[in-house]
DNA sequence: CTTATACTTTAGAATGATTATAAATTAATT
DNA sequence: AATTAATTTATAATCATTCTAAAGTATAAG
């Protein structure tokens, strides 16, 4: 069941970053920001998502605009994995990620589980914007018979 | 001045690859594992490369076959990156990146630079393939005026 | 050295993700 | 309620990549 209090956040989390609260991207909040979990998702999966949960159709369109207006202002991050794909991620801390090759399935690593003792220095002029880890998996049995 | 004794060389190695030596298959060994130092590429790149080094044409899918004879043989690698586009590395040893957001452009890490103390466990049937590490950087001078 | 076979190259079409466009709609302002 | 400015939308355009089928080339066999 939805509160009003849901609504009018959202709202005024889109008017914080000079948004306009259209229907559209109120429901992407809903979905974004509505759970306490953080995700991961694919543009396709969010509109699959979007479909499902509210019955109705978005432009694929609206959807680029509003994540990459997210993304700009730093509510969403934009994750590095080969492939031609784009991942955003609703967790925007610094942090590390497993990636499920098999699966294609990223999985947040917690910070204390990582510990990086010495980084390189940057070159000159230049200085260090953010430090992620990626870590790939296989399958155990992946030299089995 | 090109000394016989490197087409052999790219001709061997080609056939120990399982891929017949084609004129197209040597020059793209020649630019990509002639020179002592590792370097990093698109195929857009490599196109542009074999272009000026050769001034003959080649197809981008005989780039894109025969890269991706090397990366499924191992003597290449794919590098993660955001956007759309694959870089690939002449040095497969497991080693980080820098990544230059402004110059686009990637610079390889000493792995005596790194130092990862510990990392977080695999899940279940699950083991680490790779450890990654990619650093991004951006200009000094970003918030000045 | 010629022929047969399998592998390669090629240009161009097809695909899939993303971006651009321009008209219709909606939110905000007056 | 009317004006304006931003947004949504469907669609076209773009870009990297993969697919395809015909033409070309390397290798193996005679």
């Amino acid at each position: 069941m939805l509160k009003m209090k849901d609504f009018e956040e959202h709202i005024n989390t889109l008017r914080s970053l000079g948004l306009r609260p259209t229907k559209q991207r109120i429901k992407i909040c809903e979905i974004l920001f509505g759970k306490k979990a953080t995700f991961h998702f694919t543009v396709n999966q969010l509109n699959e998502i979007y479909k499902k949960k509210f019955k109705s159709k978005i432009s694929l369109a609206t959807i680029y605009n509003t994540v990459h207006g997210f993304k700009k202002k730093g509510y969403l991050k934009e994750i590095t994995l080969d492939g031609n794909k784009s991942y955003y991620d609703t967790n925007t801390l610094n942090h590390h990620h497993f990636y499920d090759e098999g699966e294609d399935k990223l999985i947040d690593i917690e910070n204390f589980d990582v510990s990086l003792n010495s980084l390189p220095k940057a070159p000159l002029n230049k200085s260090i914007k953010s430090v992620e880890l990626m870590i790939r998996l296989e399958n155990n049995n992946h030299n089995q018979k």
